[in-house]
DNA sequence: GTCTATACACTGATAGAC
DNA sequence: GTCTATCAGTGTATAGAC
């Protein structure tokens, strides 16, 4: 079921995360996905840039679902979120400190070379921030404030995740999880 | 007074910077720093990897000691932290969404692939979190929860340049900084 | 300390057969 | 849809003269 377009997709996805943008090449995604060289500019004719815009979305689609369907149990958003972030601390330990923050590093990369890439990260880190929101509103935290403290959670993790692969600890998304958890009771 | 090592390594700054370890070539920092290129390996005989660090090492402690100046005012640790992080918001719009981050995407790109980069990375932001830990410890919060507080400021402040880049907006960095001060505020 | 020239690998990308 | 071959450009790094 796996076509070799979503083979490649996938392949550069993990890559990408891994490794960031400048440093993932074509051939090493032809290599790793196993697919073959001559049908990538035939998937992907926007070459490169086209390839990565269609992995971030391919990958921020699945972690909004990841985000949503955490949230939605009936914990208060405090906790629900505190949890959540517990969770990501966990499979960043679990990955070897080699996953996490899938767009992170190409939002930085491109933020100032690509307007395609840099708005798509931007898109998909406002869906992500909308779903945040979404559980604090319905916990009660006014809207306003509720948007304000998910632009909050989304630094926050993102900034987690660089430190828990820098220290290749899961200790600073834990405190994150905490720290923001806390906030987010006492104000709601 | 500038000589040729100091220039390359400003250069260096830059460069990585706005666009990530992978993206800098060493032509380019040449070219750019009006250096000659062959003293460029003379300089740094460890090629391109310990001039990274050189330069990382340098805006690491630029940096700190702006966040020691910017906390030695009488202010409570919480308004004070709070102005400095609204002081990188401005800067980072003034820069045309340019700086900010000096060492963000280095961190995330060489985490996996350069243990002597990342250990620097590491090095720099525990410095920082020193300096943030210090500053609360010294307004009356006890020096455990003052280093947890540090380590999501850190994080905020990362993940927080990260969306204003992205987005071409001060206003994350700006809600950062207002939460953050707020969850401050509170512990202490 | 600096210069020029260069080696060699690899990059993204394209052409044309199949 | 896929394959092979290949292009021009760039990357890091080195050699040897000055």
């Amino acid at each position: 079921m796996t076509s070799t377009r979503e083979q490649i997709i996938q392949t550069t996805c993990e890559l990408l995360e891994l490794q960031g943008y400048h440093a993932t090449g074509l051939n090493q995604i032809v290599k790793e996905s196993g697919s073959p060289k001559g049908s990538l500019y035939y998937h992907f004719p926007g070459g490169k840039e086209e390839l990565a815009i269609e992995a971030i979305r391919y990958v921020g689609t699945i972690v909004l679902r990841r985000i949503k369907e955490n949230l939605v149990q009936p914990d208060s958003p405090a906790e629900a979120i505190r949890s959540f972030i517990r969770n990501i601390a966990f499979n960043v330990e679990l990955s070897n400190y080699r996953a996490g923050g899938p767009i992170t590093t190409i939002a930085m990369e491109t933020a100032a070379s690509s307007d395609t890439l840099r708005e798509e990260c931007q898109r998909i880190y406002s869906e992500w921030q909308a779903a945040f929101a979404d559980k604090m509103v319905v916990g009660g935290i006014p809207s306003q404030k509720a948007r304000q403290l998910a632009m909050l959670i989304i630094a926050a993790i993102e900034g987690g995740v660089i430190l828990c692969r820098t220290q290749r600890s899961r200790e600073p998304l834990e405190v994150v999880a905490d720290e923001i958890g806390r906030l987010i009771a006492i104000t709601g």
